[in-house]
DNA sequence: GATTATAGCGCG
DNA sequence: AAAGCGCGCTATAATC
């Protein structure tokens, strides 16, 4: 059943959507005050709902506080920016365009936010038809069209059930030890300073590396100030990159690398994100669903997608309860495999490390060189060991390879591309079509059509990428999906055990998102079982999106305390 | 003083 | 080994 959720002049209204609605303006709406009363109200099975709204982002936290769990449901204003590249006559409507982020905002149900936009009730119903018919083949489509329109709703299903994971991602926040954290912090910069400056251990490397350059005082925290004071010292650099300076043999290398590493840690994540970022034993994150062209996750605020592998270990697991932590393993090589239908290649993937399948199969001798030149193919690698080891990447995996230069090719030439689901890739600037337009006219100079060609060849790398990364993306969604739900009904004996209408905080629950990586908080019993349901997940994600494809994907799962015990 | 741009580094 | 994708965040530097 759906059940559209918008606001009408008395406030937060619900109209239940009939199976035979074919555009008829007739709906009942239903006026509600409380949360509960919204499932209650309807007087239907809570686990056949699929509820239709503006924004998850925005009403979901709302009813989660109030202790409400939703099954399903469809984010009008996702799905639109997805379906905005198919069809014209959902394009450019700025009422469905992403909400900018809001300033804080402590939420409660039906409180009127100064700001919000409150869609109204009758413009989510008139939505949500505009969506389903764009969703729908016309009566004379053929089989490709059917198959674009099935592939379309599988993925504005997996982003909608993504937008359900974020906010109850948020809800339960990642377990965090502020105390481990701020060990960390102060036995590598010291005791936290009172009055702001550097902590001592900090500083005292910065002496260090002053006194190794022997050129007077400057401040390390300035590339432009290091950068004079390096060659005052001799040294010929043309950046202050950690690569660069890696190559260098001078004194001042090591405690300067050591710096550069201490600063970022304190000025990333130091004592300020503590007190900014965790609050009550749980680092709660701002995912921003679909927020990345691909399909990606974004996060605003707290770096949630970039947590230093050093402080992992602030992560700990509840007494009693467990982190179980999996993240796919070679994830992007074993997508194109399957998008690609590139058996050579799902038969090197058919173990558990595909780079070694690759050595085995004598396409390349070492593990190292597998993943190099994998990844080139990936990001369109075309010179370097990439790039030379490419060749024999063509030759092993023709289907894999070709996918990847036909998406490359197909952006050179400005044109979009889409990932298997069906997310489109953006068109490149303007600028970049005049470019190329005057490039080929008979005015332009050897320079510009030099200039032309790099960056066609740069959109092309993006877009090769794209259909690979962003497939990736609409898997993991997939993969978090299932996952969710088998999470819900873990430990229960009886389906009628489990209150589908409520959240439940002493569940397995999922805590963590990584782009091909998950974290769930479960209690102790219940996470040998949770292990269980991430790997079936995972091959249920492949076989919802690929079918019968022959590629395996494989996780590396562990059961932890701490996710600073995966390595 | 408030803004935008850039360099650099964290993550996948 | 250092080339080739996608991001967010924080600092300093540049600009108004």
């Amino acid at each position: 059943m759906d059940v559209a959720v918008g606001y009408d002049d008395g406030g937060l209204a619900t109209a239940v959507l009939t199976d035979a609605d074919d555009g008829h303006d007739g709906y009942q709406a239903l006026r509600v005050r409380q949360p509960a009363d919204i499932a209650a109200g309807l007087g239907a099975d809570i686990r056949t709902v699929r509820w239709i709204w503006a924004d998850t982002a925005a009403i979901y936290p709302r009813l989660l506080a109030a202790g409400v769990r939703v099954e399903r449901c469809h984010d009008l204003r996702l799905c639109h920016a997805i379906l905005a590249g198919h069809d014209n006559r959902l394009l450019d409507d700025p009422r469905w365009r992403r909400r900018e982020p809001e300033p804080d905002h402590e939420p409660t149900l039906l409180d009127d936010q100064p700001g919000e936009d409150r869609m109204a009730l009758a413009e989510v119903v008139a939505e949500y038809r505009r969506q389903r018919r764009a969703l729908v083949a016309g009566p004379t489509a053929g089989d490709e069209d059917r198959i674009r329109c099935a592939k379309l709703r599988l993925l504005l299903s997996a982003e909608s059930a993504g937008s359900l994971v974020a906010a109850e991602m948020a809800f339960h926040g990642l377990p965090w030890d502020a105390e481990v954290h701020d060990r960390q912090l102060t036995e590598l910069l010291g005791p936290r300073p009172r009055y702001g400056g550097r902590p001592d251990k900090l500083q005292a490397v910065a002496d260090r590396l002053v006194a190794a350059l022997e050129v007077g005082s400057f401040n390390p925290d300035s590339p432009v100030e290091l950068l004079h004071a390096l060659h005052r010292a001799g040294i010929d650099v043309h950046s202050t990159r950690k690569w660069e300076l890696q190559r260098i043999d001078h004194p001042a290398i090591e405690p300067l690398l050591e710096y550069k590493k201490l600063s970022r840690l304190l000025a990333a994540n130091g004592w300020a994100w503590l007190d900014t970022w965790v609050k009550d034993g749980r680092f709660r994150p701002d995912y921003v669903v679909g927020g990345v062209v691909t399909g990606r996750w974004a996060t605003s605020g707290g770096g949630a997608l970039q947590l230093p592998k050093q402080l992992r270990r602030a992560s700990r697991a509840d007494p009693g309860w467990k982190l179980v932590v999996a993240d796919a393993a070679q994830l992007e090589p074993r997508v194109l495999a399957a998008m690609a239908r590139d058996d050579q290649l799902a038969t090197a993937a058919r173990g558990r490390d595909l780079y070694q399948g690759l050595v085995d199969g004598g396409v390349v001798d070492t593990r190292a060189h597998a993943k190099v030149a994998m990844l080139g193919a990936l990001y369109g690698a075309t010179t370097g060991q990439g790039g030379q080891l490419m060749p024999r990447l063509v030759s092993a995996y023709p289907r894999a390879t070709g996918l990847v230069e036909d998406a490359a090719r197909s952006g050179e030439r400005g044109e979009i591309v889409s990932t298997f689901l069906g997310r489109r890739s953006p068109l490149p600037p303007d600028s970049w079509r005049e470019l190329q337009h005057f490039a080929g006219s008979g005015d332009a100079s050897a320079d510009d059509v030099r200039r032309a060609r790099q960056q066609a060849r740069d959109w092309g790398r993006f877009t090769r990428n794209f259909v690979v990364q962003g497939t990736a993306a609409e898997w993991a969604l997939c993969w978090m999906a299932g996952l969710r739900q088998r999470l819900l009904v873990l430990g229960s004996s009886t389906p009628d055990d489990v209150d589908h209408g409520a959240i439940d905080c002493g569940r397995a629950h999922l805590v963590y998102f990584l782009h091909d990586e998950v974290i769930v908080h479960a209690p102790a019993a219940l996470a040998e079982s949770a292990a269980a349901a991430i790997v079936e997940s995972a091959t249920a994600a492949g076989q919802l999106l690929f079918g019968d494809c022959g590629v395996e994907f494989a996780l590396d799962v562990d059961i932890v305390d701490s996710y600073g015990e995966v390595s």
